[in-house]
RNA sequence: GUGGGUAUAGCUCAGCUGGUUAGAGCAUCGGUUUGUGGCACCGAGGGUCGCCGGUUCGAAUCCGGUUAUCCACCCCA
């Protein structure tokens, strides 16, 4: 038997989910004036590199690489930001300094080890946001992402930081990495290694040796420059006057390198050890870092996959269903049949069986209406009907 | 990449210290009810016990290997 591939799944049982989901977070979407865009899940190799960073995990060891046919080195996208940003310059919307408002949907991959809430191939839905700097674009975009989540009920915590900007970002970094080399002996493998690679990671170590020694670390909150400082305060400000309830946690940090002051994350305590249900925040810096004129973005993504266990679907009768009792009753039905599929869900039962087990169908497979016919039904021209 | 767990019906799992024909619940289909669903009862179909090898008179059961899968770490949606 040929199965899929490790870490790829069939949505199948829960595919009334899955389009549930992706159509309410697009008409929510659209309310707040974003377009679609779709953008190829195949890109050039070295977009990821630049974009999501040579020193990521992403970009080091998971990526779905290969030399194509045409000896080009491509990828499989495995985050949906890079695709978009470069949409968004090779259409030169950055020399014009056009604002541009996108979601999307669709495949990512990552080649790792799967886990519960981790897959090799894997579904977000995202947004991204050029050409507007202020924080209240950031605060539009978390407020998009939390009526996405709102409106299927899901509980979730949010978490917000500031990762400073090019001017407070380099000095607090220098400031913590001092700090750890004085502590280096005393911190977990990861944790020294992270010194050098990721020193902002050290701060949410799960050892607790680590967080003992952590929890006297400078804070990048404490270490902002004026005007990241105002902003991230007027951040909370807009936050709190929407009713949106979050946590500042310091050590918060995205897993790509492009992003910078604001970055926030949805997270639920009912999935496992992968949490984040959306991760978001501004990058400012990206659009040029991709060769594109200076502009200014912010965005969310939000893993599917991770979100469906926490969707619940009542499941509501629905629909008409059609049998036959009598061959002779099939022009009768099928006429019928095709008369209502037109303005609603119907199903029209091929095989021909006992009124009673047109109902015991009919019921099991949640219909909410049926239309029945037999010898009786073909004389008198009228089918037997019944709501359930 | 690292560590641990698991692998028996479509699903969830029993199956003891090896013993003859491998079980249950749920699900599916049919019947009880020849024109009124849900409930109940009766019945049926459905298995290379992940795979390969070893021990043994005999292996789902013990041993080795292998593959898959799950959970966690790293890291991330």
């Amino acid at each position: 038997m040929i199965k899929a591939l490790r870490g790829m799944k069939d949505i199948i049982d829960d595919s009334d989910k899955f389009t549930a989901f992706i159509d309410k977070a697009t008409q929510i979407a659209k309310n707040f004036s974003f377009s679609y865009i779709e953008t190829p899940l195949l890109e050039e190799t070295r977009l990821f590199k630049r974009s999501v960073g040579e020193s990521s995990d992403i970009v080091n060891k998971e990526m779905y690489q290969f030399i194509d046919k045409g000896g080009n080195d491509v990828c499989l996208r495995p985050e949906g930001t890079a695709g978009v940003v470069r949409a968004y310059i090779q259409k030169k919307y950055d020399s014009l300094q056009t604002p541009k408002q996108w979601y999307y949907y669709g495949p990512m991959f990552r080649y790792e080890r799967p886990q519960k809430g981790r897959l090799r191939e894997f579904h977000q839905f995202g947004v991204e946001s050029f050409g507007e700097g202020s924080v209240y674009e950031d605060v539009k975009v978390i407020l998009m992402a939390s009526k996405i989540l709102d409106s299927f009920g899901i509980a979730y915590t949010l978490k917000i930081n500031s990762l400073g900007c090019d001017e407070c970002r380099p000095r607090y970094t220098q400031n913590l990495v001092n700090f750890l080399e004085n502590v280096k002996e005393e911190l977990c493998e990861d944790c020294q290694r992270r010194i050098t690679q990721n020193p902002i990671r050290t701060l949410d170590c799960k050892n607790e040796k680590c967080q003992n020694i952590l929890k006297d670390a400078p804070r990048i909150t404490y270490n902002l420059c004026d005007e990241c400082n105002k902003d991230f305060e007027l951040l909370k400000q807009e936050l709190d006057k929407l009713g949106i309830k979050y946590e500042v946690d310091t050590s918060l940090v995205r897993g790509l390198d492009y992003y910078n002051k604001t970055a926030f994350e949805f997270v639920s305590d009912e999935i496992g050890a992968q949490s984040a249900i959306c991760g978001g925040g501004r990058y400012d810096k990206l659009v040029e870092m991709l060769d594109g004129k200076s502009v200014p973005a912010v965005g969310f993504a939000m893993g599917i996959e991770r979100l469906l266990p926490l969707i619940n679907t009542q499941t509501k009768r629905d629909g008409v269903y059609i049998g036959i009792m009598t061959e002779d009753a099939r022009d009768m039905a099928m006429k019928k049949f095709n008369q209502l599929v037109d303005t609603q869900k119907v199903y029209f039962e091929n095989k021909v069986r006992k009124l009673n087990q047109h109902l015991k169908r009919a019921d099991k497979m949640n219909y909410k209406k049926v239309l029945i016919a037999g010898e009786d039904e073909v004389a008198k021209g009228e089918f037997f009907s019944k709501e359930l």
